[in-house]
DNA sequence: GCGACAG
DNA sequence: ATCTTGTCGC
């Protein structure tokens, strides 16, 4: 990313629906689909709980080594999010809270995992993408359900995926994490290729169907939730 | 033709 | 996202 735009700008919120869809299509151009050349032995998963009848939320990100899953550091932050949950525009609901998260941690990681959609987006900018390029850091997105795009059934066994393409270019793949389980979405969010995404959500969910370090995410903003109220 | 799209 | 425990089955 050059230095004629400034991160802070693109974790800004925007005043309405116009600008957010403005602000994903001019930012989609900024997205690198290619891995990088240090290799990546830490990952982050990120997560938000919501409160369910009140504003608050909690913002949790979980750092794993990749070795052994073994993790090596947390965070969680309360909150509340500004702007509701508009399908395509998931991105200027959850950023602030992960940023947050992710600036208490000790580590930086060498990869972060959202729990959403990254190239697999109405503009090509999902959340993965929006929080890798703000980072300037690599991110790949996972989601549990499907784009309302075409896409064929992965085979049974685990590891079986099926490309989903949008107006003729590949932009995430259904993958079978479980052997019989329902597949997860996974897309390339910045500085990664579809394939390393693949690979990695395979290897970093060796027993159930999510990635572990979004797992770990998830449940401890649950926990801590419950613990709040 | 229009609308449906993660959390 | 959230409401929700145990239970049936492999």
């Amino acid at each position: 990313m050059s230095d004629d735009h400034p991160r802070a700008a693109y974790a800004r919120l925007p005043r309405d629906e116009a600008e957010a869809v403005a602000m994903q299509t001019e930012l989609a151009g900024c997205v690198v689909e290619a891995d990088d050349d240090s290799p990546i032995e830490t990952i982050a998963g990120l997560d938000i709980a919501y409160d369910k009848d009140s504003d608050s939320a909690v913002a949790t990100a979980v750092v794993m080594r990749r070795s052994d899953l073994a993790e090596i550091d947390r965070s969680v932050v309360h909150g509340a999010s500004d702007f509701p949950y508009v399908p395509g525009l998931l991105a200027f609901r959850e950023l602030p809270l992960l940023l947050q998260a992710i600036e208490a941690l000790a580590v930086t990681p060498d990869l972060y995992v959202c729990d959403g959609y990254g190239l697999t987006h109405p503009r090509r900018f999902g959340l993965a993408c929006h929080l890798g390029v703000v980072l300037d850091a690599p991110a790949i997105g996972v989601a549990k359900n499907p784009p309302h795009l075409p896409v064929e059934a992965p085979g049974p066994k685990r590891g079986a995926w099926t490309p989903i393409t949008a107006s003729g270019e590949t932009v995430g793949c259904a993958l079978r994490t479980q052997d019989g389980v329902k597949p997860v979405y996974v897309s390339v969010g910045h500085r990664s290729t579809l394939a390393t995404a693949r690979g990695l959500v395979l290897e970093l969910a060796p027993k159930y169907r999510l990635p572990e370090p979004i797992r770990a995410a998830d449940q401890l903003g649950r926990r801590r939730l419950a613990a709040t109220e």
